[in-house]
DNA sequence: CGGGCCGTTGACCACATTCAACGCGTGTGG
DNA sequence: CCACACGCGTTGAATGTGGTCAACGGCCCG
């Protein structure tokens, strides 16, 4: 039995139309759009800047002139923002088939560092030269605005889990995406391997390190994970189920609170 | 004087090559920029579906095949998801010269409602219409993706709200976003009206609606704003310029405290 | 060996949530 | 007309989650 959330209904008095409500969609067909994006790239005709990463490397950075998109061919990236104060905050988390540098097409100039967290290959594309092929091969367009579309989309869940979540929850949501954005890609999802440390999760999910070590330790001593022999950044999940259990569990719990 | 923030460095290994450094830069051109966007769609020939909508009014709703895009002519919106369990969260709130149904088309229907707040204008316009015209028109692509990257942003600038500032400091940010995006769009910024309630608000920013509540009264306090005598929803601010002092002043008392 | 860096864990504390009571304006029905 | 309920906002007191600070262990590298 499901209990009214504690917050009171924002919009109260409209009255619903029926069943339209709907939760965040996967995708089970993502794998091949991966797969379709990067083989349209290739076969469009584009001059593509290929380029091998390594961990630390830098795909751009805030400030530099923008003119290219970039879309990750294999590994991991973080974005980062810098304010004015010094204030480090990573943005968001990208794997194989995003697209990186959209946040420069309004300023002209990128307003982000984009890092990669392990080896990774990217492609990088004139931007300019793109909207030329565009017109005659409208499908990039289409293919380009979904791209877009689908980071936002992101964007928007990570708010979600920031304001709705406590701080054991958004480190297993934290888990589910990652294991998510795997299984869209067709890699092993039973053994994962965090390229990010304690203090980078903690940034992304507005909480300190101490508190992911403590929730990983309590996720690890419900079973929902489980630390491989070696390593500390190595994580079995045993089943990915049991994630979304431990989320809806804990969800539940703050319900419940209110008998 | 400013000392190292609380948390460890994210990437300290990295040899940072010059001061690149940059803040989220506030474009003064602003205001001309939305009036040449409206300018732009009226005499592009889109046949443009104009509407008025009242308070509770949605613009789309979640579920809703896509076939349109929404400029917003006149009015204030907020964008709001349902998950599956229930939970409700505010992502964005958008004004005059915004773009609404980003979100539309990557999954082919809408993934969120769009509510008015308050009367306001909609100019939608079909999306396929407006990728045929682009062909023709350039100009439009490039309008359309500096909307779309401005949006995500604003999206990063939530979430880097959410994570780095507390409770008191993200309501003074979301007041710093307010008066910013009326004085870009040039509207009066010394009395503004909120058309959120305080749930509303605190749904948005990730806190109760008590503690939106006593960050405001604290404000007044400080003199940061002042509520007239009419309505606790009406809000004076007799310098902008005291909002980000408030911010910065709350983020160097955490800073400080490490001696 | 010593010194970073990374991760973990414990003790303490503070900030934000929870719960409750109250004031105010508004709409509604006796 | 007043009584009443209801939504919205404010404020106080108690509680608890997550932050802060500190100590410790493992690992890698000079």
């Amino acid at each position: 039995m499901r209990f009214e959330p504690a917050a009171t209904r924002l919009t109260p008095r409209l009255p619903n139309p029926g069943p339209l409500r709907c939760g965040p969609g996967v995708a089970t067909g993502m794998r091949w759009l991966i797969e379709d994006t990067l083989q349209r790239l290739r076969d469009s005709g584009l001059p593509l800047h290929r380029r091998l990463v390594h961990a630390g490397d830098t795909v751009y950075r805030c400030g530099e002139a923008f003119r290219e998109l970039h879309v990750l061919h294999s590994g991991f990236f973080k974005v980062v923002t810098v304010t004015a104060d010094g204030r480090e905050q990573v943005v968001g988390l990208h794997f194989k088939g995003d697209w990186l540098g959209f946040d420069g097409i309004a300023a002209g100039h990128y307003t982000c560092d984009a890092v990669a967290l392990d080896v990774g290959e990217v492609w990088s594309l004139d931007y300019e030269a793109l909207l030329a092929l565009s017109v005659s091969e409208p499908g990039l367009t289409g293919m380009l605005h979904a791209a877009m579309s689908r980071q936002m989309a992101r964007e928007r869940e990570s708010i979600l889990s920031l304001c709705t979540l406590s701080a054991d929850a958004r480190v297993a949501d934290f888990l589910r995406q990652w294991v998510e954005a795997l299984d869209k890609r067709g890699l092993r999802t039973d053994r994962i391997t965090l390229c990010l440390s304690r203090a980078e999760i903690g940034n992304f999910l507005g909480m300190t390190l101490e508190s992911v070590s403590r929730a990983l330790s309590r996720l690890a001593r419900e079973g929902v994970i489980d630390f491989a022999e070696k390593g500390r950044r190595h994580v079995r999940i045993p089943d990915p189920g049991a994630i979304n259990a431990y989320i809806e569990r804990s969800l539940a719990q703050a319900s419940a609170a209110l008998q």
